[in-house]
RNA sequence: GGCGGCAUGGCCAAGCGGCUAAGGCAGAGGAUUGCAAAUCCUUUAUCCCCGGUUCGAGUCCGGGUGCCGCCUCCA
């Protein structure tokens, strides 16, 4: 399969080739761990992680690193607004990310590497650019020279003369130049600290980065990729200081998703509009948010609203639907294989392969996970003609290639229902035959009561030429999400 | 001010020069059903405007209009 992929480096859409043939390493910029995660961070770990499970189905193997960044401005604020100690506050939230990023069914990533356990490495890295005068220092911090690398700006486009002239924030800094950044920060009283060759301080945030990747993957990677506010300044921060320090190209594709935004606002704190992947999980099953986050193309900008998620629960409906016609028919098949008519079901294996090939191409483009949707949409239409119990006849060589679909589907997005095995309750299924009885001598009322008693259990009844469907209905997701 | 992106049916959203412009949601009609449910079928597009390139443009180029992002911590 030939991949192509979006490269911000280039602005352009290239055939993806790893620098090493059959592996690919991958850096995804990780959370800050000062609170719960965000629905657009949720944007970023989904959609990479996927990214990451489409390549490795691919063939590829893997490296997928992304970091937590647990020491940093914003967690030492917070810390001190709740009193806490900041590495209890960081240990906190990295434990509130696993259990949104398992419900949301992000994989864990090859390594989840944290800042403070590369202080080491961070301080190593900055010597490096010392020795080769790529740094000065300004009031016990360490700055990088920009005006030392031509190459700045390569990424973003930005010149660094206009940067200076759009400066919209005075620096603390007396900087050179108003590109240059902090690479290591003199410690505060009460701040955390670790002693380095400039004193006691910490990490600048873009630094961090860059000595993960050389830790974890090496000096030059196949992909880096993170939110598209990241391109500037810290995607361009991690490119010189990595290529200033190694002399050798940093990343070779640059991957960036477009915002998340709340209705039409984008989501801030300053307007009060940041929702938590918590908060949308009170309401939505995780799923039904990776629908969402798979329906519009991951570099477009994606508008959350209530229309937008209803749809995306219609969508989790009909799947749920479809597994049900499918397991049903399956069950049939089962009992007395009926496979007569292989000429008519030669259609629809064609059809199966063709999804599979659409489906497949579609994320082969720059992953076109829009684009897969539909197709998974078309192939639930025409397999449901195939389904239908009337046509008396299925061959299990289909309903096999339609259950290897369906699990490359999971595979790759993660968005197929699990199918509830009608567990516990026997109940049902004896109410459900006592009702077919008394249809069979047509009591219509004592079935409708029997229907009624079935309903309240929370399962519900289909009649179909091959006998009775019948299955547990879900719990209701609770009210409208409505814009803040 | 600098850099970049986007404008497709009621709503969302694919489409990267060439069969009848995917798909979802919502609406309408129909098939099916004891009634339902599920499912299937049918049905809705001057592709923001104006020029240009081309045998041929939603798709490329120029101009205009309107939205949005980055340039400040931010995914």
């Amino acid at each position: 399969m030939n991949v192509r992929l979006h490269n911000t480096l280039t602005r352009s859409t290239e055939p993806f080739q790893p620098l090493q043939k059959g592996q690919v390493l991958f850096y995804v910029c990780g959370p800050t761990v000062y609170d719960y995660i965000h629905i657009g961070n949720a944007r970023v770990f989904v959609i990479f992680d996927s990214l990451r499970r489409f390549l490795e189905r691919c063939g590829f193997r893997v490296i997928y690193i992304q970091n937590f960044t647990d020491i940093d401005d914003k967690i030492i604020n917070r810390a001190r607004e709740k009193g806490v100690d900041p590495r209890e506050l960081a240990e906190e939230y990295i434990a509130e990310y696993w259990e949104d990023a398992d419900r949301l069914g992000v994989r864990r990533a090859t390594h989840h590497p944290r800042a403070t356990e590369n202080v080491e490495n961070i301080i190593g890295l900055i010597r490096v650019l010392e020795e080769k005068g790529f740094t000065y220092q300004v009031h016990g911090d360490v700055l990088f020279d920009v005006s030392r690398f031509p190459a700045y700006g390569k990424l973003s486009g930005k010149k660094v003369d206009e940067l200076i002239e759009g400066a919209r924030v005075e620096s603390r800094y007396k900087k050179r130049s108003g590109a240059d950044f902090v690479l290591w920060k003199s410690a505060k009283p009460g701040e955390p600290r670790w002693e380095s060759p400039w004193g006691p301080g910490r990490p600048g945030w873009h630094i961090e980065c860059s000595a993960m990747v050389l830790r974890y993957l090496g000096h030059t990677i196949d992909i880096h990729a993170g939110g598209t506010d990241l391109t500037f300044p810290h995607h361009e921060n991690e490119i010189v200081q990595s290529e200033a320090a190694t002399d050798h190209p940093f990343a070779r594709y640059w991957l960036h998703n477009g915002y998340l935004n709340i209705g039409e606002e984008k989501m801030s704190k300053s307007l009060g509009n940041i929702v938590t992947v918590r908060e949308m999980l009170k309401q939505y099953h995780p799923r039904v948010l990776r629908l969402v986050l798979f329906s519009t193309h991951y570099r477009k900008p994606l508008h959350l609203d209530d229309e937008v998620l209803s749809s995306a629960e219609r969508y989790f409906e009909r799947m749920k639907n479809f597994l049900r016609n499918l397991s049903f028919i399956e069950e049939k098949v089962q009992q007395a294989p009926l496979c007569e008519g292989k000429e008519q079901e030669a259609q629809f294996s064609e059809n199966i392969k063709k999804c599979r090939e659409r489906f497949t191409e579609a994320l082969a483009e720059d992953f076109n996970t829009a684009q897969a949707l539909g197709v998974v949409s078309e192939f639930f239409r025409t397999m449901n003609r195939f389904l239908q119990p009337e046509r008396g006849r299925w061959s299990r060589d289909t309903t096999a290639g339609i259950r290897e679909f369906l699990e490359e589907v999971e595979e790759v997005l993660g968005i197929v229902p699990a199918e509830e095995m009608s567990v516990e309750d026997r109940l049902v299924q004896e109410l459900v035959e006592k009702r077919q009885e008394a249809r069979a001598k047509k009591e219509w009322e004592t079935a409708d009561t029997l229907r009624e008693e079935i309903h309240n259990l929370g399962y519900v009844v289909e009649d179909t030429p091959l006998g009775p469907r019948w299955f547990r209905t879900e719990v209701e997701s609770a009210g409208d999400f409505s814009v803040p």
